[in-house]
DNA sequence: TTTACGTTTCGATAATTGTCGAATTATAAA
DNA sequence: TTTATAATTCGACAATTATCGAAACGTAAA
């Protein structure tokens, strides 16, 4: 993974809030969608944690920037789940052989 | 891991110069010290990186409080060693089973 | 014990980022 | 087709951070 791209998703999990959105989204669906619960992560947000729904829009976009979650729109919900394949590819670059 | 530690490590690899530094102390020694390089780490910084000796040091010692380095005062000199305990358990974190 | 050099501290500044309220857009239900 | 709700965009502001120059500190060599 080429220098710029390893330090925008560590950029993108350096922020607490964003990094608990993150976790709460590999928690709550492992590469599988929301389904029955699709407005969860806007829910999460007004609960957990102390953010607006404009801050929270701001996280996901920048986590999906970084190519580590992906978004859907359903019906009036956004879904998102994991890109485990960023999340995989940084866990190796970190394994420094 | 807990969460505001995952935190602070992501943060201190979040900006290039110092993700850079981190990459090259790793680099130019595995779990060694630099021995006769010692002066290494801040020549480093003047030929690689466009960024003077207070920032370099400012930077050594954020990546040296997330626990990613490890550094010593060597006479007049500064060296650093990866601590690979941090790494190894930042890997494991991305490891999301 | 001076001097020279590598590093750090301090204070300031510019750039970046997290957050919000208000307004806007999109979609689904009435 | 109006209305209500979820999400986004916009503009602003506060907080954080990267960086620097100047000054101070520590150590080794002269």
């Amino acid at each position: 993974m080429e220098t710029n791209r390893v330090v925008k998703v560590m950029k993108a999990l350096s922020n607490k809030n964003r990094f608990e959105i993150f976790m709460e989204i590999y928690k709550t669906n492992k590469q599988a969608t929301y389904e029955d619960e699709e407005c969860f992560i806007y829910e999460f947000m007004m609960k957990k944690l102390k953010i607006g729904a404009p801050t929270m829009s701001h996280h996901l976009k920048e986590l999906a920037n970084a190519d580590l979650i992906v978004t859907e729109k359903r019906g009036k919900n956004i879904i998102a789940r994991i890109n485990e394949e960023t999340v995989t590819e940084l866990g190796n670059l970190l394994r420094l052989e």
